[in-house]
DNA sequence: GAGCACTGC
């Protein structure tokens, strides 16, 4: 075919730069181009790579729709069609042909392209896009490419970032002459923003300071008639809080040309305050504004309002209050102005608690910058950030990589998968943190995914085989596996479970600015589905009609019925495409299970299945606290039921689920999340006897240290059995008849290595672990007197998680004082009795820590997780 | 009675 003829648009700063860059992708594998917004490096770069003879380019981008979009843009400025010369592939699409020499995609495709071509031999150039975002999928695809380099010297690599810290991806490619990779640095094309810093008054900064940050611009007029109308506080001191400095800060920008105004504040909760707090300052104004909140769980319709012309007849601007979507993955058109509260929502995992937290942040300077550069983008503009150019110096650079904020069960898999046994050797650009790699394989362990054998590296078991092949969270790609192994009628009804949990949910909630008429009606719509005993029967429930009204409804019908019923259309697709997905990766074995049998599947079946992902997602209802709030009920706030869950978390349900009011004796969640509280989402009710059925597997089992009875004329113990700290079966009297008191303790510790020194955990020494079998049980032995004790105070026997028992930390993070300062309701103790003794995944060896605790307790605790075939209580066919 | 944003053969 014939070559298409290159032109690079002169407006564009790369397009200057390009025998440069040409001349260092020449001579070197690897090339670091860091450019600003607007400098045309992402369009450009792969027509530099194909002028200098490059035949197949891969060119990642971390979203679908960016990768499309840039495809349809290089296609056209080189004259050809989509699909031929240039193409792109995302998930459920691609648009690629044998003609095509550069494919646009998500980072995420050739990260699985891994897996059918180890050395990606496919390509011979490849570009990461948009590096310095240090998402998980960039981290572990440099991390790898740097592994394969060697391998491939004619591959080229080609990583793009914005102007932020170049110099770690250039050092991280050094060649084997020492030489970092070359930077080629190209300008941006934006206009200039001038920062204002206006911090609150109860932040730290001096009036000098902020007098400093805002250029010399005295203190504003109207910010203190605002600050007078909130509040009878003398009116010239600063606003004390967010909402009131937005205020201020807006009234600043009225004596400014006019322009629109984009917000950034952390969440919906703040949006909301923010937007009524505006709306009461403006609502007299002869010069209205409006005012568009922008968030993620928004509706279509109402995010799409940004985009929008106005209909408010002599506005005066624009207000769009909005969450980090404007800051990634949405650009709001014609803003000038920017108001940066300087938080932000951001995602953590811990790997103590294993549970996701989004705790409010202060966002990074890279992220500030970003912010603030939404306000060049058409013409010169204003950012106020609403903090101090001290507290600005004071913040990290750039935002945490992904790879040390998330849970790496995923990653992990891969590189298992891939053959990487030991993740220590891996050259990641940043190693993750050793306590997350741990929080991971505990995780694919409960699961069953990986086998830890004694003195060997992880290896993946056939479960996990199976698991690392699906696009999704490993919890929930384990109930596929089961649902397989069930039937393909549990494989039917688990499947549209899955892909819907691995979507965001399709249901729309108005915001609080709609009208209570439509609030109400979308509820009622919701509720029809609703199954008062399980979230997951509810998501079925939803999928059910949908795929009828599919079927009745033409596709416009289609999409107007989902709009009626507040159902978000595109996510609804989405639900249907990861289904169809889902479908192709797993099939039910011919024989296995019942036969597909029309009509609903068993729940019971359905939700065996679910909980072998959700195996340490189990909570069991506090009485305790159920109770209180019914005696406290006094007009007063009800008092939400608590749960009690795995490694101590107390969790309660997500208002959105149907079993919000029914709080059910035990409950499996989906996914547990911590925000202001901590929530289970999609939740299900369990069978009180499920829970039994798995307490010999999961739960704690205590036994108090035999004593002789004179009275049984043998050797008794105590045994109790509790799961997640509640017990499961009641403490029983277990005789060792016909034994002495030394041949109690004999045939008590015939399982027990004990040893005469303890190992911290961390030695080498400390995870003494047994071959095959992995039974769990926990064993807290001590003697009979103190073991009552302990039961009575229940709050302090719940289980430590054995991460906890670093060897630099001799109390577990339950029982050492809460840094928080007494959120933690348990009774302090002097020493942790639970968790600072051993540790070990069966009951083959344990060793004893040789001086006793305080109190002359004794403890061998034992935690291990079964494997997964063993636990779920099997159907008969 | 409530939650940042992305993504995958």
């Amino acid at each position: 075919m014939s070559s298409p003829v290159i032109v690079y648009p002169p407006e564009l700063p790369v397009s200057a730069a390009r025998d440069e860059i040409a001349a260092a992708i020449r001579d070197h594998q690897v090339v670091i181009v860091a450019g600003a917004t607007g400098s045309g490096k992402t369009t450009q770069l792969p027509k530099i790579c194909l002028e200098l003879g490059r035949e197949r380019i891969a060119h990642t981008q971390p979203r679908r729709l960016a990768a499309r979009t840039i495809a349809e843009r290089v296609a056209e400025e080189l004259h050809v069609e989509l699909g031929d010369l240039v193409g792109y592939k995302v998930r459920f699409t691609d648009q690629v042909s044998d003609a095509t020499r550069i494919a646009l995609m998500t980072d995420g495709i050739l990260l699985n392209e891994i897996h059918r071509d180890r050395l990606l031999r496919r390509y011979d150039t490849i570009i990461i896009d948009e590096a310095h975002e240090r998402s998980l999928n960039v981290d572990f695809l440099l991390g790898y490419l740097h592994r394969i380099l060697p391998e491939r010297p004619d591959l080229k690599l080609i990583i793009t970032s914005a102007t932020i810290d170049p110099e770690s991806f250039a050092a991280h490619f050094t060649s084997r002459n020492g030489e970092p990779a070359p930077i080629v640095e190209v300008s941006g094309r934006t206009y200039p923003v001038e920062i204002r810093y206006r911090p609150l008054s109860d932040a730290d900064a001096t009036p000098e300071e902020s007098a400093a940050g805002g250029r010399g611009r005295g203190r504003p007029a109207g910010r203190d008639s605002v600050k007078s109308l909130r509040s009878s506080e003398p009116a010239a001191t600063e606003p004390e809080d967010e909402v009131g400095a937005i205020v201020a800060a807006l009234r600043e920008l009225d004596r400014e040309a006019p322009g629109d105004v984009l917000v950034f504040l952390p969440g919906e909760a703040e949006i909301r305050d923010a937007a009524e707090a505006v709306r009461g300052a403006y609502r007299s104004s002869t010069s209205p504004v409006e005012v568009l909140p922008l968030y993620g769980r928004l509706s279509a319709a109402e995010q799409h309002r940004v985009f929008e012309k106005s209909k408010v007849a002599g506005l005066r601007r624009r207000v769009v209050l909005a969450t980090n979507v404007a800051e990634t993955s949405l650009t709001v058109p014609g803003i000038k102005y920017v108001i940066d509260a300087g938080t932000a929502r951001i995602s953590r995992y811990s790997a103590r608690s294993k549970v996701q937290r989004l705790p409010i942040e202060a966002v990074s300077q890279a992220s500030a910058n970003q912010r603030s550069g939404r306000a060049g983008r058409q013409s010169s503009g204003i950012a106020i950030r609403l903090y101090s150019e001290d507290d600005f110096e004071k913040r990290p650079e750039f935002t945490e990589p992904e790879i040390l904020r998330t849970s790496l069960a995923s990653v992990v898999l891969q590189m298992l998968s891939l053959g990487f046994g030991d993740i220590t050797e891996f050259p990641f650009l940043t190693p993750p943190d050793s306590r997350g790699v741990k929080a991971a394989f505990d995780l694919l362990t409960e699961i069953g995914a990986v086998d830890l054998p004694r003195g060997s590296q992880p290896r993946l078991t056939r479960v996990g085989r199976e698991i690392s092949r699906m696009p999704m969270d490993p919890r929930f790609a384990r109930m596929l596996v089961e649902a397989a192994r069930a039937g393909s009628d549990v494989l039917t009804a688990v499947t549209p479970i899955v892909a819907g949990l691995s979507i965001q949910d399709v249901r729309e909630r108005p915001s609080a600015d709609a009208p209570q008429s439509v609030r109400d009606e979308a509820d009622r719509m919701h509720a029809r589905f609703v199954d008062p005993t399980s979230d997951f029967l509810t998501l079925v429930n939803l999928w059910n009609h949908l795929r009828e009204q599919q079927k009745e409804l033409g596709s416009s019908a289609f999409r107007r019925m989902c709009r009626s019923e507040h159902l978000n259309y595109v996510r609804v697709r989405e639900w249907f495409d990861v289904h169809r997905q889902l479908k192709t990766l797993v099939k039910a074995p011919k024989h296995s299970g019942r036969p597909a049998t029309e009509g609903a599947p068993d729940p019971d079946a359905v939700h065996r299945a679910i909980l072998a992902g959700l195996l340490s997602q189990i909570g069991i209802l506090d009485e305790r606290t159920a109770s209180t709030s019914k005696n406290k009920a006094k007009g007063e706030k009800r008092r939400i039921a608590e749960y009690r869950g795995a490694r101590g978390i107390r969790f309660s349900i997500f208002p959105g689920s149907g079993l919000r009011r029914k709080s059910p004796q035990a409950v499996m969640a989906a996914e547990i999340v911590e925000t202001s509280r901590t929530y289970a989402r999609t939740v299900a009710a369990i069978d009180p006897a499920w829970a039994e059925a798995l307490a010999g597997d999961l739960a704690k089992r205590q036994v108090t240290e035999p004593h002789w009875s004179k009275d049984a004329g043998a050797a008794v113990a105590y045994e109790k059995v509790t799961l997640f700290g509640v017990e499961i079966i009641p403490k029983r009297r277990v005789q060792f008849a016909r034994i002495d008191r030394a041949g109690a303790r004999e045939l008590f510790l015939r399982h027990a290595l004990v040893e005469g020194e303890w190992d911290p955990p961390g030695s080498t020494n400390a995870s003494v672990r047994s071959g095959g079998r992995t039974p769990s049980c926990g064993a807290d032995w001590r003697n009979s007197r103190s073991a009552s004790d302990a039961e009575t105070s229940s709050p302090a026997t719940r289980p430590c998680s054995p991460s906890t028992t670093s060897a630099s930390r001799t109390r577990c993070s339950m029982c050492a004082p809460s840094r928080s300062g007494g959120a933690r309701r348990w009774p302090r103790r002097p020493s942790c009795w639970s968790c600072a003794r051993a540790t070990c995944s069966t009951t083959t060896a344990v060793r004893i820590r040789p001086s006793s605790p305080p109190g002359g307790r004794r403890t061998i605790r034992c935690w291990g997780w079964p494997t997964a075939s063993s636990r779920a209580p099997r159907t008969t066919a």
